[in-house]
DNA sequence: CAGTGAGCGAGCTTCCGCTTGACTT
């Protein structure tokens, strides 16, 4: 019999707590909420009060079993969830779940796993917040509203399987909005002058400095014009100006700032961090690492405090207390920091100790002194100008917390030169230049999203949660709204203007602008939804309906307003615009026309097509006659194809002849450029041009692909063509028709014989079927379905070994 | 994996926030 079962969200917390609890407790866990809205009829019963439906889905029950066992053996259930309004709402369910009455159930609530917290906790149980499970339910109605009408609109006007929310709507908007500022962006360039000058000091020691001029010029004129005067002046120190200045380090780190950091410091996208994260957390190295709190336990200050006094020095530690800024946030847990500071490294796979050194880093940094600094500025003013020159230099005096942690930006800033140390400059004294370049710069464009750049903006305007950072931007890559690309930039030229000795001598050079890495780009798909929804949803899409809605969920939370109400004066005039939506509006297509090809006369135009964004050429004259379509390419827009590009995309495929009595044809793929023949494709290396490359050369590259598969194939068996063995990336695997299986370790793949294969393709399959739930390959043809409608019933029908494990799955 | 771009109109898709595995390539 147990005495007291403590119930709290994750089994981590779990094994820890049940250490700092005696004997007489037990402690297990719900894995978060155990009952949803039921997903038939919106799970609400709108005109019955917004009546919630609450089921238990199918990866909780047996969970909710187990809770339901233990709980009936108990004699006290304690419920332990966090400290917030999902919290509150997990509590309750269990209540209502496992039939806890009010005399054998506790509510208690701690902020951080401390064993003095958590037996304070003990000491002083409560109720369950009625109020604030009521809020946490209008919520979860008021997402699940506006997400199921709308989703289904788009379904109609725009293309199927689309998804519309009150947190990923709001991301799409924020990165296709970033995506038109760049394209209507025109870069400005000015001429930036810097001059190296030459200072001797007493001692006649020679030193050379980096100075920049005050003001910036505007065209190659002026900025020679400069340089005339700059030859025939005379330089001086005008003044020598010191300042001491501080830095002091960044709080330690929420679920956010990790993520950011993460990008920055180790290029981990935010779902890459948040799994990391997660191993160090269920290894007990760190804190919880969903949390929007940057407050440490006093357990921490302390032994952080410890190690920092004894691996630095007492002068480098300083003990802070840190506040949220974050309007949103609720504060359930601590910041993330190690679980033991004394552990500066762990064990683990290399990027465990990455992701845990950035923690411990930055958690110790947040709890180290002020670096000060000695900032010092020199002005050198010219005999014949008005100009003057600036030279700035830093010194640190106390490096404090830089010691050990530096935090990153997000603006790479290769205009501002690193500051370092000046020579011993002093008032009137005199210099010489050694050289006076002016360097014309462009304005760059505002930067596109990274994965941990749009999470801070999410965060920052109180949108989604810790929790739900990362599953929102996979959602909407998922969806098709965003992709996270690789993009090579352009060339560009600059002029540099250079004055060196008496003379003045011009150069063009080149730089690559605009190249970008791992930065989320929006789809034409995303564009066309995200202009459809602010037509006619603008309260939804508003940056600021997630904070409306937060006050309202804060006042059901302190009882001063009515759940049923306040989603009653929602919900009415929202689900009039759903109605009047589906009623009036057009559907979408995008379509531009964009003039007439000068050949054929045919209209050109563009739209968004079933498989996505296509260019047509249409013979208005005969409406019998079909037209012509090509896709557009990654990275082309709809709505900025000029009619140039569109053209363009019809020169290809190009059918460049006959080889072996078959045509040789060229196009773009989804994979860049190919050659075609015979059914087999061959990609084009890079020096070729699918709009230039002849067949001759065509031929060479085909001849050139066959030896490459020759080498790969290593045997065909005459029992069953289809049986081939192969060597891929990973070496030798046998490939059965469409299916690649791997080969048992340390076989000989040229001596197997077709048993061996077949033995292999069975015992693999057996593998697979019974590994599986039930549920995972129901979803996977879906998925396909939608994708690639037209291949996927071909191949249904063909392939009998898929085919046959699709049916079993299903029963 | 790289042919499509539309038609007999089946049945499906979808939200946000809590939490972990169990999957494949």
């Amino acid at each position: 019999m147990i005495k007291n079962l403590v119930i709290v969200e994750s089994p981590a917390k779990a094994k820890t707590i049940e250490g700092f609890l005696g004997k007489d407790f037990t402690v297990t866990s719900s894995y978060g909420h155990v009952r949803d809205l039921e997903k038939k009829n919106n799970g609400v019963e709108i005109d019955n009060g917004f009546n919630p439906l609450y089921i238990i889905p199918a990866d909780k029950k047996a969970v909710v079993n187990d809770l339901k066992k233990l709980a009936k053996g108990a004699e006290t259930v304690w419920l332990a969830s966090d400290e917030d309004r999902e919290g509150e709402a997990i509590s309750w369910h269990l209540k209502e779940v496992l039939g806890l009455n009010a005399e054998r159930t506790r509510r208690i609530v701690f902020h951080e796993i401390t064993k003095p917290a958590i037996t304070a906790a003990i000491e002083n149980p409560r109720y369950i917040d009625t109020n604030l499970v009521e809020s946490q339910q209008a919520r979860r109605i008021l997402d699940r509203l506006v997400g199921f009408e709308i989703s289904p609109v788009l379904w109609r006007k725009v293309r199927p399987s689309l998804s519309a929310g009150r947190v990923q709507s709001v991301a799409v908007r924020l990165i296709v909005e970033r995506e038109r500022e760049i394209d209507s962006f025109t870069p400005e360039s000015k001429f930036r002058i810097v001059g190296i000058f030459n200072f001797t000091d007493d001692d006649g020691k020679n030193y050379k400095f980096k100075a920049e001029l005050n003001e910036k010029f505007d065209t190659e004129e002026e900025a020679y014009k400069f340089l005339e005067i700059a030859k025939d002046s005379s330089y001086k120190i005008d003044s020598v100006e010191k300042k001491p200045a501080k830095k002091t380090p960044a709080p330690p780190f929420t679920t956010s700032t990790l993520q950011q950091e993460a990008s920055r410091k180790l290029r981990y996208g935010v779902s890459r961090t948040m799994l990391i994260a997660q191993r160090l957390y269920e290894s007990g190295k760190i804190t919880y690492m969903r949390t929007d709190s940057v407050n440490l336990s006093d357990l921490a200050l302390g032994s952080s405090k410890n190690v920092i006094k004894s691996s630095f020095g007492d002068k480098y530690s300083k003990t802070r207390k840190y506040k949220t800024k974050s309007a949103n946030a609720q504060e359930a847990h601590e910041a993330i920091r190690p679980t033991y500071f004394e552990h500066e490294t762990i064990d683990g796979t290399p990027e465990e100790k990455a992701l845990y050194n950035l923690i411990w880093k930055r958690a110790i940094a947040s709890q180290m002194a002020d670096a000060e600094l000695e900032k010092t500025t020199a002005k050198i003013s010219l005999s014949n100008s008005e100009y003057k020159f600036t030279a700035s230099g830093e010194v640190i005096k106390f490096d404090g917390f830089l010691k050990v942690y530096i935090e990153s930006t997000d603006e790479d800033d290769n205009t501002k030169d690193a500051e370092g140390l000046l020579p011993p400059l002093y008032n009137g004294a005199l210099l010489t230049y050694d050289n006076i370049a002016a360097t014309e710069r462009f304005s760059r464009p505002p930067a596109r999203y990274t994965e941990a750049a749009l999470v801070k903006k999410l965060e920052e305007m109180g949108i989604g949660r810790p929790s739900t950072y990362a599953p929102t931007i996979s959602t909407i890559q998922k969806r098709g709204y965003a992709e996270k690309e690789e993009r090579i930039g352009k060339e560009r030229e600059y002029k540099v203007l250079v004055l060196s000795g008496r003379n003045i001598s011009g150069e063009v050079k080149t730089e690559i602008t605009g190249a970008e890495k791992g930065k989320l780009y929006p789809t034409n798909i995303a564009m066309l939804v995200n202009d459809f929804l602010l037509k006619y949803f603008p309260k939804i899409m508003d940056f600021q309906f997630t904070a409306e809605v937060e006050k309202e969920l804060d006042d059901i939370a302190r009882g001063e307003r009515n759940w049923v109400n306040m989603l009653e004066s929602f919900y009415r005039p929202f689900h009039s615009t759903v109605e009047d939506t589906i009623e009036n509006s057009e559907r979408v297509k995008g379509e531009r026309i964009l003039g007439d090809d000068p050949k054929t006369g045919r209209q050109v135009s563009v739209r968004m097509a079933r498989f996505g964004p296509v260019a047509q050429l249409t013979d208005i004259n005969d409406e019998e006659a079909k037209p012509q379509f090509a896709s557009l390419r990654t990275g082309q827009k709809l709505e900025l194809l000029t009619l140039e590009e569109a053209l363009e995309l019809f020169e290809l495929p190009r059918t460049l002849g006959n080889f072996e009595e078959k045509p040789v044809t060229v196009a773009i793929g989804r994979f860049g450029p190919y050659i075609k023949h015979d059914n087999k494709f061959t990609s084009l290396k890079k020096h070729f041009d699918p709009y230039t490359i002849t067949l001759d050369e065509a031929i060479v590259e085909i001849k050139e692909k066959r030896i490459k598969d020759a080498e790969k194939l290593i045997k065909v068996f005459e029992e069953n063509p289809d049986f081939q063995l192969q060597n891929g990336r990973w070496g030798p695997f046998l490939k059965v028709g469409k299916l690649n299986f791997k080969l048992p370790k340390g076989v000989n793949a040229t001596e197997m014989t077709y048993e061996d294969c077949l033995k292999i393709v069975e015992e693999s399959d057996k593998k697979v079927s019974s590994g599986k739930t039930k549920k995972a390959p129901a979803k996977k043809t879906a998925e396909k379905k939608t994708t690639k409608a037209p291949s996927a019933k071909k191949s249904t029908s063909k392939k009998t070994a898929s085919g046959t494990k699709k049916t079993t799955k299903k029963k």
